[in-house]
DNA sequence: ACCCCTCAGGTAAGCGCTTTCCCGGAAGGC
DNA sequence: GCCTTCCGGGAAAGCGCTTACCTGAGGGGT
């Protein structure tokens, strides 16, 4: 294992030249001198010690993202819009699956803290949960202090920098949209209640119903996974219990597709009898059959945003954290139909 | 930002004894100064500096893991698997994405090389392109040399462990499955041509057509991206090239999604005019229309049984390299039937 | 009563870098 | 021709930990 010293030592000159030369510090070094020291470096493979680096130097470069679950197609939209920004700005992203777990989330703080990531980026978060949200709030707090940045997407509810998709509004969409189809029985597949993304999008069809003269109770909403199996569940249980039902809302569009999978099966016509909305507009949305009505959330953007806040200077601005709004808009398909 | 120090002076011990206890070393503490230590720490606040322990320990600790897309389904499901793993043994993933770009593979090998992490895997990579393999054969043998470990996904083409998916079994039962059903004029959508996925693919339903006394020559294969968008296109060059086409078979299932997309649009009929059948077994395949037939390979299972052999003691058998299979099954559902 | 062993805890030498400060020589000004 | 200013390069002090080695006190054996 070479070290710096080494290629020092092969190339006859002092550790701080060969620093500044495999850094390219500003310092000027003669040409011949840096020539001599490049070609040690490659007789010995010299491989600087990132760690020894981190920890000589001031400032910070990797970057650590917290997301629910890479394989959701959700998370794998975002998380590519954070890459591509973290690459472009020559940085390293550390990806954490917390798969929903909050404890492992707050486990991932620690360790990124630990770390000494320039900043930490928490996707999906968000807790119906006073003690974890509490604790997560705190440990966020005190990475802050140490000189981390904080990037939050979903709601406002940390410290730091967020980018908040409009969840609310983009469930009022869909329920206005079924709504004013003409649909009076609307059965509503919602996520795990303690997941504020649920609910935000719950209050967004409460409001449409509202609105229309409706009430949402809970005769018509069950709650499951955020994932094709929960919305396939939901679908049956919601298919029982409300007889009348015309159409189907679903809080994203995985459970959107379970649902779709379990109307199918018993031989229930989309849209013909039943209509169903999803949300997210997820690659697969175009491809099930018939294609699905959604809200479409620019998922790859807010990836991108996310980690410009997240990497913008600290300095920029000392008028505290910044809040941005991700738009949700409706797209219309062929799964939802007029009553 | 407090450190091991400020703990040991608010103490009143030695960093010694804090350095002990925090990483409860076998080395016995009384449990009096254990607790003044502890309620030290959590006082200050103290998070150790992961750079700083990694620089001052013998042993690694982080696995880092090279895939082509995280937002991949294919490589999604993969990367849960290896997650599991790790987590389950405590250790960190860093996931970085190549977006099959060789020279950033390369760049990552370096990168996770100087952060001194216990294990790269790299995952479906696999390139021809003689120079590149030779590169970054050379940096993976360096990183070994200096005590990481490796582990590939795919062909066993480098130093290290491995696990290998069976790439030609699978074409080849794709393309038994398709001539069997008495197919003969079949199209092939197949991936980018310098991947040795796409090629190892291919000439397993090559040697499927000569086991039926059919060949499979340039005009039957039509390459493009590994996606929707590739599949779509590909699916269209086939369609004009081959007029008496009946059968198509995509490398994986994102191009056969993308391959039904454009059949649906022509007006032409799956399974009643052309078959389909696609490569991974992606949970998509169950969600379009028709049910996609498939060669199903074990994804999560890959990425578990990589990351174990990542993290095997290098002890455990000085026996070299450790190559494995994993098994491709046909799995057939609605988008095939017989001619 | 003396010696040796045990064991909790401390001392200090690194780990591999970065960076501040300093030095000596060459160049420029008068 | 002498003094000042630059400028390339080196010495060395950390960065925040871990750990091999040492110390001193108490306990048991003879």
């Amino acid at each position: 294992m070479a070290t710096l010293a080494d290629v020092a030592r092969r190339a006859g000159v002092s550790t701080a030249t060969v620093s500044r030369i495999i850094n390219n510090s500003p310092k000027p070094v003669t040409e011949a001198l840096r020539e001599r020291v490049l070609a040690a470096v490659a007789e010995l493979q010299f491989v600087p010690n990132a760690n020894a680096q981190q920890l000589a130097r001031a400032h910070r470069s990797a970057v650590g993202v917290i997301v629910h679950d890479v394989s959701d197609p959700y998370f794998a939209e975002i998380t590519r819009g954070l890459q591509r920004v973290a690459t472009d700005n020559g940085r390293l992203v550390i990806i954490c699956n917390s798969y929903r777990d909050p404890e492992r989330e707050l486990a991932y703080v620690d360790l990124l803290h630990a770390h000494r990531t320039a900043a930490i980026i928490l996707a999906g978060s968000g807790y119906h949960d006073a003690p974890i949200t509490a604790r997560l709030d705190r440990k966020l707090r005190l990475y802050q202090s140490t000189g981390g940045r904080v990037a939050v997407i979903g709601r406002h509810e940390h410290a730091g920098d967020a980018i908040v998709p409009e969840n609310e509004h983009g469930g009022w969409l869909a329920g206005d949209a079924l709504y004013r189809l003409g649909h009076t029985a609307v059965g509503v597949i919602a996520g795990p209640r303690h997941l504020t993304t649920t609910t935000d999008r719950l209050a967004g069809l409460r409001r449409a119903a509202r609105d229309h003269g409706h009430r949402l109770t809970t005769r018509h909403i069950a709650y499951a996974d955020f994932d094709r199996a929960g919305g396939a569940a939901a679908a049956a249980e919601l298919l029982g219990r409300l007889p009348g039902l015309t159409a189907l809302a679903a809080l994203n569009d995985s459970m959107a597709v379970g649902a779709l999978a379990c109307l199918r099966e018993r031989g229930v016509d989309v849209p013909g009898q039943v209509s169903v909305i999803g949300f997210d507009d997820m690659p697969i949305s175009v491809d099930v059959t018939p294609r699905l009505s959604t809200v479409r959330l620019p998922l790859e953007e807010i990836g991108q945003r996310a980690m410009s806040l997240a990497l913008r200077e600290p300095a920029d601005g000392r008028d505290g954290p910044l809040v941005e709004h991700a738009a949700a808009t409706l797209v219309l398909r062929d799964s939802t139909v007029s009553r």
